[in-house]
DNA sequence: TTTTTATAATACCAATCGGTATATATTTGT
DNA sequence: ACAAATATATACCGATTGGTATTATAAAAA
């Protein structure tokens, strides 16, 4: 029979779903297996049975994790039609699910970049590439609002592309470590602004 | 006799010293007591009669990792005379130091920041109140640009400083994990624009 | 329904974890 | 130079680490 979730695929699903929280907000050193079995109830041998090695656990958390964020972002951001409110979609984006992220364990790209970059090739791998396709998404928005006349011609793309993006994960650090959600506020208010200066 | 170093204190700063970058890499849940004797060469006894546990010592080398920032940052911001001057020498410092900041692991406020706030309250605290701390240094210096007219009345100071932290720091995460120093210099460009936006 | 296959639980492994009591050196003030 | 104080090394602790055969169980195909 043709079946599209196995057994397997599910306990694979609830595993992830179940440890994402957990290895964003402890890391991957931080995380240990007894902490998974804990939050999933099921055994080591049974994770054991749908995963490698807890680095693969790592790894499909972290792509959950993004691919969570990712969702929300295309959607709002797909919804718009000129370039300047796409761009602008970001902002409303970070704006609505800055409280939920904060709870959840903060950006797991941010957490993920900063615990990886010295210490895991894979994870550091698959942070780089989410920060790489982000300011792809942005600097292919800010070009195309360029040509189609709605932003200026002399600015450069991939320099406001990289700002926002820096604005907006130090924007989730200082919120985060501080407690204060305001700090956020004022931050995304300068992406705004950042957004407003490159109209024509 | 009235000495200023006894052997402990010596033995405390090396200690320190030789696991900085050890910590800043591999961070406070990753480092191991044996990663702390292979690096110092000394047993655990010896680490043990200095410090209380592995947290005093993350704690140590945190203050120290920071505060080797601080003292290059302050010496530089000290120097300039007006506060635009000032402002820009937190850029020139860290396009100065970039480089060597990623070979030791990146920013420690952000490490720790990052690894912290969900796992290790003593941490968490370390981190914000740096934070907190520069944030209070930039407001300062901007307060007092428009104080004496230097810069425009109707801004935000609180919003600068944070934005220009946030750049800061994402930048780093983003040159990082990319391995890519042309993203700082691009990033560290919009905190120069940003600064002179303030000039009246 | 039965048989085969896939999945989860049990029990175990060596290695390492952070930490400590005690013994041995090494400084230090006299 | 010597005794008291301090600092370092040795040897050990129970607990936990990530990981693996092997056994029991549940799901799927026949």
């Amino acid at each position: 029979m043709n079946k599209s979730y196995t057994k397997a695929d599910r306990t694979r699903k609830f595993i992830i779903e179940s440890t994402a929280v957990i290895f964003n907000k402890k890391g991957f050193a931080g995380t240990s297996l007894s902490d998974l079995t804990k939050a999933t109830g099921l055994t080591k041998g049974s994770i054991y049975g749908n995963f490698e090695n807890k680095e693969e656990v790592a790894v499909a958390v972290f792509d959950y994790n993004c691919s969570r964020v990712a969702n929300l972002t295309s959607q709002e951001v797909n919804q718009a039609t000129t370039c300047y409110d796409k761009l602008m979609a970001y902002v409303r984006v970070y704006q609505t699910i800055i409280k939920e992220t904060m709870n959840r364990g903060g950006c797991p790209m941010l957490n993920t970049a900063t615990e990886a970059d010295d210490t895991n090739g894979l994870l550091r791998k698959r942070a780089a590439n989410v920060v790489l396709n982000w300011e792809g998404d942005l600097t292919a928005i800010i070009k195309k609002g360029v040509l189609e006349g709605e932003f200026k011609t002399n600015i450069d793309p991939r320099k406001t592309a990289l700002s926002i993006i820096a604005l907006i994960e130090g924007g989730i650090m200082i919120s985060k470590v501080t407690g204060d959600l305001s700090c956020m506020g004022l931050i995304l208010n300068t992406v705004e602004t950042l957004i407003d200066q490159i109209e024509r």
